[in-house]
DNA sequence: CAGTGGATCGTCT
DNA sequence: GACGATCCACTGG
């Protein structure tokens, strides 16, 4: 089942963040599926969250997009190298997402190894390798993952027990002063 | 293993 | 003109 409009309209953002492990993450790029189970996130909580891009309400023509109502892909350079995506959610105006940050591949796992260039041992750690195996890149931005048919997110049953879910502050964004020590970081085990 | 530094460019100041 | 919600290769132990 794809995730409705209710599920990205969830205001509580760390809430989404630990509801999104275990989704299917799908992409269909140039006619080509590939799919992982998300597992790992982090939560970025909008207006009052001094490590997300639009802390205190910023408006940039990049952030311009987490101010949508929830249910499209924010997707942003990062390094000049790695494209990082996000899931907005929360009511139109509340700039709030969900990087994910770790993915299982599950779906056309040849694909995946071509984009990556190796082979593919466990699960993939990181926001840049998630994209770079989903074929996500920046100019994804703003794609509807309710209706484009290039991004979407499916619920196939999985979802982690409490003892599955590690809990931890999240990474790089130590320039976020106090917020860098807040709890929004979920890393679901295999 | 851990630690370090280079790659690389759109975005904001 | 500086820098980043990163990754990888390479070093040394």
């Amino acid at each position: 089942m794809i995730l409705p409009k209710s599920f990205y309209r969830n205001d509580n953002v760390v809430e989404s963040a630990k509801l999104l492990l275990g989704k299917m993450l799908f992409t269909k790029i140039n006619g080509t599926i590939t799919a992982g189970i998300i597992t790992e996130t982090e939560a970025y909580n909008g207006a009052i969250d001094r490590a997300c891009h639009a802390y205190n309400y910023k408006r940039t023509a990049r952030t311009e997009i987490m101010y949508s109502e929830g249910g499209v892909a924010y997707v942003y350079l990062c390094y000049g190298i790695h494209s990082l995506f996000n899931v907005v959610t929360g009511a139109a105006g509340n700039p709030q997402a969900v990087l994910i940050r770790g993915i299982s591949p599950s779906i056309n796992l040849k694909t995946i190894e071509k984009r990556l260039g190796r082979k593919i041992t466990s699960s993939l750690h990181g926001p840049g390798l998630v994209s770079k195996a989903l074929g996500i890149h920046y100019s994804h931005s703003g794609t509807s993952l309710l209706n484009s048919k290039k991004i979407w997110i499916e619920d196939h049953g999985i979802s982690f027990g409490k003892k599955q879910i590690q809990v931890t502050p999240r990474i790089g964004v130590d320039y976020a002063g106090k917020d860098a020590l807040l709890p929004y970081r979920f890393v679901a085990e295999i």
